[in-house]
DNA sequence: CAAACCGGGATCTGCCATTTAA
DNA sequence: TTAAATGGCAGATCCCGGTTTG
């Protein structure tokens, strides 16, 4: 019912008639000169065989960036049998225009080794999770690596097989693929160390249902299986030390929103506890606090320091206190810009923080107009 | 009723290094 | 020895609105 990975040669009849064959016996002669020989000049050193002149030339038709392409994939355009054009019809049909497939050529050349029957099948296995033939175009569109990488169709059914077997439901996995779309190209192996490795991570910290705690953690940074557990590993441990948690705590937080963090890169994350450190400390806060603020808004570590820093700065500026920060950090979500905006605003209408408290300035754009307009109509009184 | 709480949705590829296969 | 396959990395928030609460 499989047919087997490894077999990729397929190309269409019509592509081996029209492809002209420049298959020159160089490499034969010069590696087989001595080694001496070949070394004499640079340019006798590389026998490497040249590229398939026909097999440019369709591409350079279809508005393929062979530039590009030769860059990312030299080997690809050397070549003898390709099937750019069983690809190009195949993603025509899917509803690509030709446009998008050039685009997806010339930043994933390997994809024009790709048989039609192997096309099918992983197109039909896409399918299952998507409920469109456009979805999955746009997909490839944005990331041609994540469809073409790997030739292994068995691999990405047992990816799916195995994903489900998590307890990950359709939308789930639809999320999922749309998110993260090379978590499939992955070897179920990598994956299912990346779940073991959670599953771990929960029982060595007393939790009493791995399972569940893999599941959640997916579920919570989708982001998850295209990262080495290597870097997971380390942002927890990152976490655990800087902000001294016991296993509980950390268990709790790791389930929780510190999930969402889990991904950034080991030196982001350092970095940006320094300097959140640093900033609390110098605006008086205790090392309690920052703890408390972590546990309780992990995600103000996705935050870089200039950001972080600016965002606080014109909290403070605008009359509002690192008190209220600490009780509502959610304010920081917001982008300064939109941050700076609403406190001018807020200002012209002599908007009381001490009274009211900062929670308007964690609001979506359209309660907030709205609040402005009652406020202002009521001053204008 | 308004305010506060809370979770979800968007987004995340393109390159390089190493290992494996032919 | 080349090309294919695979793993891994850096990059760096913002916003919305349903539901609960008071």
């Amino acid at each position: 019912m499989v047919a087997a990975p490894g077999v990729l040669l397929c190309l269409g009849r019509s592509l081996i008639l029209q492809r002209s064959f420049r298959l020159f016996p160089l490499q034969l002669a010069s590696t087989s000169l001595p080694r001496k020989l070949c070394s004499v000049t640079n340019e006798s050193k590389l026998p490497a065989s040249p590229e398939n002149e026909s097999l440019l030339e369709n591409l350079s038709l279809m508005g393929v960036d062979v530039k590009m392409a030769r860059q990312r994939q030299p080997g690809v355009l050397r070549k003898v049998f390709t099937n750019e054009k069983g690809l190009a019809q195949f993603l025509q049909g899917k509803g690509a225009s030709g446009k998008v497939i050039a685009s997806i050529v010339s930043r994933y050349p390997r994809a024009i080794t790709r048989s039609i029957e192997h096309l099918e099948q992983r197109w039909q296995l896409w399918r299952n999770v998507f409920n469109t033939d456009a979805e999955i175009v746009s997909i490839l569109d944005r990331s041609p690596e994540s469809f073409f990488r790997s030739s292994d169709n068995r691999n990405l059914e047992k990816n799916i097989t195995f994903l489900i077997s998590l307890g990950l439901n359709t939308k789930d996995l639809h999320r999922l693929l749309t998110t993260a779309p090379r978590t499939f190209s992955n070897s179920v192996e990598l994956n299912k160390q990346m779940v073991e490795f959670l599953e771990d991570i929960c029982a060595d910290l007393g939790g009493k249902n791995p399972e569940q705690f893999a599941k959640t953690v997916i579920l919570k940074n989708l982001y998850i299986f295209i990262r080495s557990t290597k870097r997971v590993k380390t942002n927890i441990d990152i976490l655990k030390a800087s902000l001294t948690l016991s296993d509980s705590e950390l268990l709790t937080l790791l389930q929780g929103h510190g999930a969402e963090i889990l991904d950034l890169s080991n030196e982001y994350l350092k970095k940006n506890f320094n300097n959140l450190q640093q900033k609390m400390a110098l605006l008086g806060c205790q090392k309690d606090d920052i703890k408390k603020l972590v546990i309780s808004y992990p995600m103000i570590l996705y935050i870089g320091p200039e950001t972080l820093n600016c965002k606080l700065d014109c909290l403070l500026k605008g009359g509002i206190t690192m008190k209220q920060i600490l009780k509502k950090p959610k304010v920081l979500e917001y982008s300064t810009q939109n941050i700076t905006g609403r406190l001018e605003e807020l200002e012209s209408v002599g908007y009381d923080f001490k009274k009211h408290g900062i929670n308007i300035l964690d609001s979506s754009r359209k309660r907030f107009v709205a609040k402005m307009e009652k406020l202002t109509a009521s001053s204008d009184d």
